[in-house]
RNA sequence: GGCGCGGUAGCCAAGUGGUAAGGCAGAGGUCUGCAAAACCUUUAUUCGGGGGUUCGAUUCCCCCCCGCGCCUCCA
């Protein structure tokens, strides 16, 4: 039983132990908040997650911090646009990020850490990489000069032997194709906003955030660094130049990396237009917890494709387990303990911990579960699931749902109180004992369409809300 | 062009050098007053295509085809 990981810095399948005691010091980029975050962007935070909770299930601590980036172009001209100030603009968008990453039932990061409430550090950053020789000038802007760190590619596994030093723009939105080196402090512009610091009036550039907040809280070397394949490059590689330009040391010893969440076969995006967010799907009366099962459920290094099909194959699924999970808490079980189940139930439970435990493989973890539940509901079809063996199988469940999350639905208001349907119930069940068949389906009926389903069994009615 | 990921049943998807997990959907059945739930049967002689290695390849090697991502902001 060993954890391991995929590494993008090895390309390789890794063993992973923390560098220091049993804390995982686990660095994630978060959203720049200039805009609602998609479900493509909740992807990779629900891989985070799942991360979260499978080291913790490991018997890890964690110590994990996530960034908002809250100035950028964008942001800037947003702001602008709705005149409104940077820190209003972004005010909106980073509750509105914290209300979404809840909702799907993630949990919050030890630190989650704001950009321009950290800028003295990103100008302190700047001014080692500048005593040290990789830095230069140009109107007034601070670049970094990839010439100077020999290893600069070695993440995304690109050779940059032959490139030109000195192309630079000043821009996160470039225009220049032929550009490497890359911006660590932007000098002010017109009506831009701007910090004073030893660097001249600006603002930091978007790499050097993270890797001042990230070696601020967590130290030279962090255990674990995760984000979107796509900032594999260049965000990820500058992240490196830039920290192990100030320190000399490994920036970061595991770097895992989730792919994108596509639609119609292609990444969904906010430039593209082509996205979801959480609330629009929430407006279609999809659950957090099947937008969350579905997210969970494709291990993290394969590409998702997005489908309502999908969402509704999810929703599926969770239903076969809620279904499952009360049966046995409501129904009757002979007495006893058979052996043969207890075994089986370690078995799923490891065969669930070791499918994790290989990069999260979170599909083969599901099936560890759903084969489990198939062979003990067969087993209390034929009356051979004794009541010893309940607690063990609702503790496979428990380890399952600690780490999916999925089986306690979301509180939904209004609707009928619980006294209000076991009275609905009472009634029913007088007029099936009369054999009034034509109320009993109209009461059925009445309690479904206010998302309350019966279920008739040997053992009396239980019932559900959908 | 460089780098990277992927192509397994209607859809999602796991997986291994030894003969294809799981979920959803579909069909039939058992149970039920009817439902629901559950279970059973059924749905890929086959894993993009072609070679090769091997007693044996979906799994290893080579070539090819297709899709996607990064190489400029982006989870």
């Amino acid at each position: 039983m060993s954890l391991r990981f995929y590494n993008t810095l090895t390309q390789q399948v890794e063993e992973f132990t923390p560098l220091h005691d049993n804390v995982v010091r686990m660095y994630t980029c978060g959203p720049t908040v200039y805009n609602y975050v998609h479900i493509g962007n909740l992807r990779t935070f629900t891989f985070q997650d799942i991360l979260r909770r499978w080291l913790r299930a490991r018997g890890y601590q964690l110590d994990h911090v996530m960034n908002i980036t809250d100035v950028e172009d964008k942001i800037i001209r947003n702001a602008k646009a709705e005149n409104k100030s940077i820190q209003e603009y972004t005010a909106t968008y980073t509750q509105a990020f914290l209300d979404d990453i809840a909702t799907l039932r993630l949990e919050r990061p030890e630190r989650i850490v704001k950009a321009t409430e950290h800028i003295p550090e990103m100008v302190d950053a700047v001014k080692k990489l500048e005593e040290r020789g990789f830095t230069y000038v140009s109107d007034g802007s601070v670049y970094y000069s990839i010439a100077n760190f020999p290893s600069y590619g070695k993440l995304s596994h690109n050779d940059f032997s032959g490139i030109r030093a000195g192309a630079r723009v000043d821009v996160d939105e470039y225009d220049k194709a032929d550009a490497r080196d890359f911006v660590l402090w932007k000098a002010q512009k017109n009506g831009e906003p701007g910090w004073d610091s030893a660097l001249g009036k600006g603002r930091p550039g978007w790499h050097i955030e993270c890797s001042a907040m990230a070696m601020k809280y967590l130290g030279e070397t962090l255990d674990i660094h995760t984000g979107g394949v796509d900032l594999t490059f260049p965000h990820h590689e500058n992240e490196i130049a830039q920290s192990e330009a100030i320190t000399g040391k490994p920036f970061v010893r595991y770097w895992l990396h989730s792919e994108h969440l596509s639609i119609d076969a292609q990444k969904m995006s906010k430039s593209a237009g082509n996205f979801f967010t959480l609330r629009d799907l929430l407006g279609m009366d999809y659950t957090p917890e099947a937008i969350r099962y579905l997210l969970a459920s494709v291990p993290y290094r394969k590409k998702l494709n997005f489908t309502f099909e999908g969402l509704k194959a999810a929703a599926a699924s969770i239903d076969r387990l809620r279904n499952y999970k009360l049966r046995l808490e409501t129904d009757k079980f002979p007495a006893g303990t058979n052996s043969t189940l207890a075994e089986r139930t370690r078995t799923a439970s490891a065969a669930f911990d070791a499918a994790l435990d290989e990069d999260l493989n979170t599909a083969e973890a599901l099936a560890a579960v759903f084969e489990y539940v198939r062979d003990t509901n067969t087993a209390m079809d034929a009356g051979e699931f004794p009541a010893g063996n309940v607690a063990e199988a609702l503790e496979f469940l428990t380890r399952f749902d600690s780490v999916f999350d999925v089986l306690k639905p979301s509180t939904r208001t209004g609707g009928l109180s619980d006294a209000e349907v076991d009275a609905l119930i009472a009634e029913r069940a007088a007029a099936k004992k009369s054999r009034d068949f034509t109320r009993s389906d109209e009461i059925r009926a009445q309690l479904a369409a206010q998302g309350v389903i019966l279920e008739d069994t040997k053992e009396g009615v239980r019932w559900k809300r959908s």
